[in-house]
This record gives structure tokens, C-alpha cells and sequence, in this order.
DNA sequence: GTTAAATGTTGCGCTAGAGCAACATTTAAG
DNA sequence: CTTAAATGTTGCTCTAGCGCAACATTTAAC
């Protein structure tokens, strides 16, 4: 049950066995099916989620009402709306279930707990944050400066996981173009 | 010399004079002229940045040669090339001197020495992840769904000072447009 | 297995913004 | 103050990607 989140902190950290096992207190576990919606607009994203199976979706609305896709959380990975969690306020991005998943939830309160007295957790919280900003980062001039193509090529490149698991329509939210346009980019690659 | 320094502190945590006192010792001060470089091309960011006068601009160059600005820091911010700083690899975010500027430097080892040690030091860097990832995320959001004139209007209700401090040229890279689409939309507004 | 719903593809016209060139204005250096 | 360089503006053309509609294929529900 704790297996693969033992294993992401060994990863990481030098935690000992002790010291884990008084951290998996705070974790509960937690199951959702295919499509289900784990935070809805105006929510307060009030958890953190590590994925022990399955798999989860990140992703916003503008006014026009489609859909952008910022980050997918798969096995082994700790996932959050993360501004919303951060600042504690209504959260305007969302977080879907892609497939029926399995997930280990802790809650701000206890996370932050554990991020102020437990080192580890303190620099597990450094790195969560670390990891996100770089990739992030990326994502910004990516889509400044590529042309939707090259977005495409880099994806297949480097999550080529996202293409089994994710339709054309959810990994169009993610590169931010239409069905219609990665249809057209496929067909001439 | 400190002011801006133990203000910025004193906003965020709850140090007191001794500890400020021995952290200063970390800072040199140092200055740039206007449009100095301070990071180029393929250097590795060896160092965190706090902007004591002046302002400095943190940007790319996509593969045609044209700039994309990701952060301004004006006076009493931190600011750093934080990827390659946290990576200690190459970078591939420069950083230019936009005014004559008098900067609080300290090196990448002294800076992850304070915030493994100085709890002050450790909130403070979670602090200024926290709102990197926020603002970062909000740009992303911007880019991808938001049309320029939006991003333009958006600029100017909450950053309406870059107006008067960069060129319309680095305000069009921030924006992700040309010069020339910055010209018309201002016509337009 | 059958059938409806969801998802994916493609033709066609449209629009935001790029990119060039030519000109206007501001800034900085002597 | 003068003059060159940098910065900003505008007309014109061009293109990537949008958005609709119509059709094709896959998925899921009975």
C-alpha cells in the first residue's frame, strides 16, 4: 500500500524506516473511478494526492470554455492544484481522474505539519516545488516560441507514455491547440 | 546597505537582528551599468540575486533569435536564473541589467548552506518557489488562452510600472508578440 | 453482436498576429 | 546643438491555426 511512496521518498531522501512509518499515519487511501472529478471549479484544493495506480489530469477553463491541460500525474507521482493549495483560496485549475485510480491522500493541514518538523518532508516539499517551477518553466517558452508541431514532436519525444493513455482531445488541451489542428499535424508527420 | 534586504526579510519571517547580522556576511554588493549581461548564453547561474536599485530582466532566445521575457526584478526582489540555478547546468534564461543597478549577490553553495540551516532562510526560498510556480502558472494560463490584447490590458492593470521602466521592444518579448502587433494594439486600446 | 455516443479526421473559409519595408520619433554621444 | 543609432509606427501581404460542418472510426452500454 505505501510501497511505491516509501520507494519516492528513498528516491530522494535518506528517510529511515521509522521515520516512515510515522508519516504513513497521515496518509489515507483512496479510490476514483475513470473520469470522476477530484476538484471542481471554485473548489479550495485542500489535499495532496500521490498516485499509487491510475492516473490524474490538471487542467483550467478560459471564457471561451475550452480546456487547457497544465500537468498529468501518473503512478509514483504526487499531484495538487498546487496554486490553490498553496495559497488556500478557490482553485482555477481542476483535477480529473483520466483512468479509475488509486491514490494516497494528505491533507494541507497535515502536510504542512509534517513540511515544518519532519527534514525530509521539508525537502521533499523543496523538490516537489523545484521540479514543478522547472518544468513549468519549460512549458513557457515552449509554447512562446514552438509552433504547435514542434510541441507535438517534443511530447512524443519525452512523454511518449501520454499518447496511450490520454485521448487526442485531453492531449490537445495539453500542447493548446484544436482536435482539429492535432489531427492535421499527425497526418503530416 | 541591508534595508531592502532585512525588510524583505522581516515581511516574510519573524528574524531578529542577530540572525539577519550573521547572514548579511554572505552578500557582496555589487553593480551594473545599464543593459550590462549578467548571465550569458551557456553560463551556469552560480549565483541568487537581490536587487537592491535598479532592475533586471531574466529572458530566452528561441532558435530564430527572437527574445522571450520571462520576469522582471525590480528593486527589493530576489531573482535568479532559477532553473539553472537549481540545476547548476548551462542555462538557457539569460540575464540583462535594464538600469543601472546595485545588487545583494550571494553564490549558490552559500545560499543552500542558509537554507539548509537558517529556518528563516528555508521558509524564505519555499517562499520565493511558492511564488515563482504561482506567477509562472498564471502566465501559462495567460499565454495559452488569453488573446494579446488581453495580456497586454492584464499587464497594464498589474504591472503598469514596466511600462515606464522597459522598451516597448522588451514589453512585446514579455508579451510573446512582436514590436509591430505592440504598436497596433496600443493604437487600438 | 448491435447500436448509440463519443472520439477522430478532413475540406474549406476566416482571423490574429508575423514579417517586411518605409517612415517617424526618441535617445545618446560628440 | 547636431547627427547617428535605436526605438516606435503603419501599410501591406502571408501563414498557422481556428471553427464549422460533414463524415469515419472507435468505444461502451445494453
Amino acid at each position: 500500500m505505501y510501497n511505491l511512496l516509501y520507494k519516492y521518498l528513498l528516491e530522494r531522501t535518506a528517510i529511515n524506516t521509522d521515520s516512515f512509518n510515522r508519516l504513513t499515519q497521515y496518509f489515507t487511501i483512496v479510490k476514483y473511478k475513470k473520469n470522476e472529478q477530484i476538484l471542481r471549479p471554485g473548489d479550495i484544493c485542500r489535499n495532496n494526492y500521490f498516485v499509487n495506480a491510475g492516473c490524474l489530469r490538471f487542467y483550467t477553463t478560459n471564457k471561451e470554455g475550452y480546456e487547457l491541460t497544465r500537468y498529468f500525474a501518473f503512478e509514483g507521482k504526487f499531484g495538487t492544484a498546487l496554486t490553490s493549495f498553496i495559497e488556500q483560496k478557490p482553485s482555477f485549475e481542476y483535477i480529473q481522474c483520466l483512468e479509475s485510480s488509486e491514490l494516497l491522500v494528505i491533507s494541507h493541514q497535515d502536510f504542512f505539519n509534517l513540511v515544518n518538523t519532519v527534514p525530509e518532508m521539508n525537502f521533499l516539499y523543496r523538490n516537489i516545488l523545484e521540479m514543478a517551477y522547472v518544468t513549468t518553466q519549460r512549458r513557457i517558452y515552449g509554447l512562446q516560441g514552438e509552433t504547435a508541431l514542434e510541441r507535438l514532436r517534443w511530447l512524443m519525444n519525452y512523454q511518449p507514455d501520454i499518447f496511450k493513455r490520454a485521448s487526442s482531445r485531453v492531449i490537445a488541451t495539453y500542447l493548446g491547440i484544436t482536435t482539429y489542428t492535432l489531427s492535421r499535424l499527425k497526418a503530416e508527420l
